[in-house]
DNA sequence: GAGCTGACAATAG
DNA sequence: GCTATTGCCAGCT
């Protein structure tokens, strides 16, 4: 198993109208400061996977995403599809983490 | 084959 | 409490 593939099924496993951050995910994976891969690794997804990487945003809620298939718009259309409210904030969208951040058993542990 | 890059997060000062 | 630096590991050049 490859730290791509544990993020890819971790990040298939966020149930939806919910999101997790980078953090989050690299946690799951036992990395927890491979964060930056976690969001890279989606990238090379490019929407062509069936990886719901829109779930998928920074610990403080915000969308950091400006690449051309990407975009912080996109990724808040996604969500907002999925009951998530956004709100635009310091010039990104923001969500409220406390509420719709995904809470699983494996990342309690 | 080696080095650089990359959607961040945590630790130290 | 906030700012700056380090760490993470696979893909790309």
């Amino acid at each position: 198993m490859k730290f791509f593939d544990q993020v890819k099924l971790h990040t298939k496993k966020i149930p939806r109208g919910r999101v997790a951050s980078y953090g989050q995910i690299a946690a799951m994976i036992s990395t927890p400061r491979a964060a930056r891969m976690v969001g890279w690794c989606l990238h090379t997804m490019d929407g062509l996977s069936d990886v719901p990487w829109h779930r998928v945003i920074n610990s403080k809620g915000y969308i950091t995403t400006n690449c051309e298939t990407h975009t912080s718009s996109v990724q808040k259309q996604l969500l907002e599809q999925e009951g998530v409210k956004f709100i635009k904030k310091d010039g990104l969208w923001w969500t409220d983490m406390k509420r719709y951040q995904w809470r699983s058993r494996e990342s309690e542990v």
